[in-house]
DNA sequence: TCTGGCACTCGTGCGCTCAGAGTGCCAAAC
DNA sequence: GTTTGGCACTCTGAGCGCACGAGTGCCAGA
């Protein structure tokens, strides 16, 4: 891989520089002769023509069809991403508007939907944003409701302020005080755990309780995990499908798969899932595991409070995309929730 | 308006009939000799052209250019769908499918998740559920929580399933047998009362405790106020915007509009409000009062745990839909979520 | 009141041509 | 050796003309 990039001289990658950034700002194949007219390159188109001709020899470029323009490639975005673009900072009007935004949430949901606005405002494309999630967060606290004789709702609270709720059948009666006892034992033993390391936490519960009121515990504790457990813990949300109408020329086609992915949790939560923690991931193309997805580009970066990524968010747009614009915008927008959520 | 109707003998009502079911199947417009074909309507196609001219003479057709087949005009659907057409009743199968489908469900939002998903499958197109609304239902439980001295979590739990969750900042320490106190008095008085009720019923509360106490006392009824009266109680579920690419042939400008609409909840929730409570609504396109959804109908009902009905859901469509099986499907599910919340 | 016939309209698809943009290659210049 | 200008070649897309077919409106006759 190194090889064959070191084959390719300065004047060859800002040739590509070039024709990624016209192809992305008009949505045309790019000619020899408008590239060196934009952009002042010091060389003929001849030249540049040579160099084209190297590039789409290395898979960077490729045309259409024969006497039509160059556009970039998976492998083109892919070195112009790793190499030839900067991150596009956010200008400081932009971050105070950003952190004003954000500022004005009055719950978690409400943090998360603002996040996700605003990301696919700024980008002007498809924004996704994880929920903090339960795995990484720890218990703050957890309430034990009585409904019916032999019914009881269960609140479990997290630190990042999450709410879960169940309603569980109990065996048999359940009486006032032992509810009591349970909720005082519970968060005793639980708060401030991680939500894995609860089940452990409390293992010796039941047996600290009367013989017939030990189905009782032992139902509630199952319900309990099994809040803890549910998968369904990974929740996401989703704005600016709009923008899908500006994704280009045959887009009916490129649109329905797309569509398709979105409404799909699962699919979307592996992809934020592949993001690796520390550092912004870039997905391009046919790099993403879903093949609906193969005509776009996915990025991502963990966010959350403090130093720990406590959960994902991303954005979604077409190959095609201004990358230094996206990445600057989804890396502040990541801050600035986890500024928030940090305060919260 | 029933004068014009009269006017129109039974076979003009035939013929408005069969263009309507044609054109909806084939999206095309539908001409005199491929009606008589394709229904038996016992009469030559010359017949049929001299109705399909008085027709449109009402404006309940129109032709696209000269020479083209007719269309049905928003007018024309909606003397279909008030004097002509059925709803078509699901099939013992899929009625026994939704239930089960729904019946699954672990909690509210997951109710309410599986309706979105299951009533835009059966229609195949996008639908819309309203959460069951705060201002119908009532109270079971609220809980406060101490997070650190001068912190409180205030947690509000409906007889819906619903969980309400906010934090609020006292102006001092507050005491673990204050707080006891405050959370038994305000559910001894709250429980069970409808959501506006409750204001009144706890407004004589800081009365009766200590001066000290009263600032916490007030800050924390203000803020379970606002959470009451907070218009973001109004959420709403979407699924199925995958079926905006059956749209038609000229849909990247159809679509647009419509994705945003989606994305505004407040537009969506409107365009729900406009449901009369009790019977089904069927908006057709330019009676919709947003714009963006001028060419799109929007069926929806309400629906609720017994004979109330606390939310509404729906379904967005192209004008040009299979308005007796879309009533069809979105009835019997709306009977279904009902049942299941009224068990829950 | 319905029907068959007939002339008329118009959109669609097909084939054709032409201009323009872009390329690749080669020989000359730096 | 690299860059440049020139030239022939290729291909797409727009524009045009034409024939076809679907569909209509109207009229005279049943």
């Amino acid at each position: 891989m190194a090889g064959e990039v070191r084959q390719l001289d300065d004047r060859k990658l800002a040739v590509l520089r070039a024709i990624v950034q016209d192809y992305v700002g008009t949505e045309e194949p790019v000619g020899s002769k408008a590239l060196v007219e934009r952009h002042n390159l010091g060389v003929s188109p001849a030249t540049v023509r040579n160099d084209m001709a190297a590039l789409e020899e290395e898979g960077y470029i490729h045309q259409p069809h024969t006497s039509a323009g160059r556009i970039p490639t998976d492998k083109g975005y892919r070195l112009f991403v790793d190499r030839l673009a900067e991150v596009k900072p956010m200008s400081a009007p932009e971050r105070r508007a950003i952190r004003h935004f954000l500022e004005g949430a009055v719950d978690l949901d409400d943090t998360v939907a603002r996040t996700v606005r605003l990301l696919a405002q700024l980008t002007r494309q498809v924004a996704v944003v994880q929920y903090p999630s339960l795995s990484r967060s720890t218990v703050r606290h957890i309430e034990l409701v009585a409904l019916a004789p032999a019914k009881v709702m269960l609140v479990l609270i997290t630190n990042t302020g999450r709410v879960e709720q169940r309603t569980v059948d109990c065996p048999g009666t359940v009486g006032e005080t032992v509810l009591a006892d349970l909720r005082a034992r519970i968060n005793a033993r639980a708060a401030g755990q991680r939500l894995p390391d609860v089940p452990a936490a409390l293992e010796e519960l039941p047996a600290m309780f009367e013989q017939v009121d030990r189905p009782t515990v032992t139902t509630v504790l199952a319900t309990l995990f099994e809040a803890l457990a549910e998968q369904n813990e990974e929740r996401i949300m989703l704005a600016g499908t709009a923008n899908l109408t500006r994704f280009g020329h045959d887009f009916p086609l490129t649109i329905q798969p797309v569509l398709e992915a979105l409404e799909e949790q699962v699919v979307l939560l592996r992809l934020l899932g592949e993001t690796t923690d520390a550092a912004m991931t870039v997905r391009i193309g046919r790099e993403n595991a879903y093949e609906g997805l193969n005509s776009t580009s996915v990025v991502s970066v963990g966010y959350g409070s403090g130093d720990e990524s406590v959960a994902k968010l991303g954005v979604i747009g077409p190959t095609r995309m201004d990358y230094p614009g996206t990445m600057g915008a989804v890396r502040a927008v990541a801050r600035y929730v986890g500024q928030i959520l940090a305060e919260s």
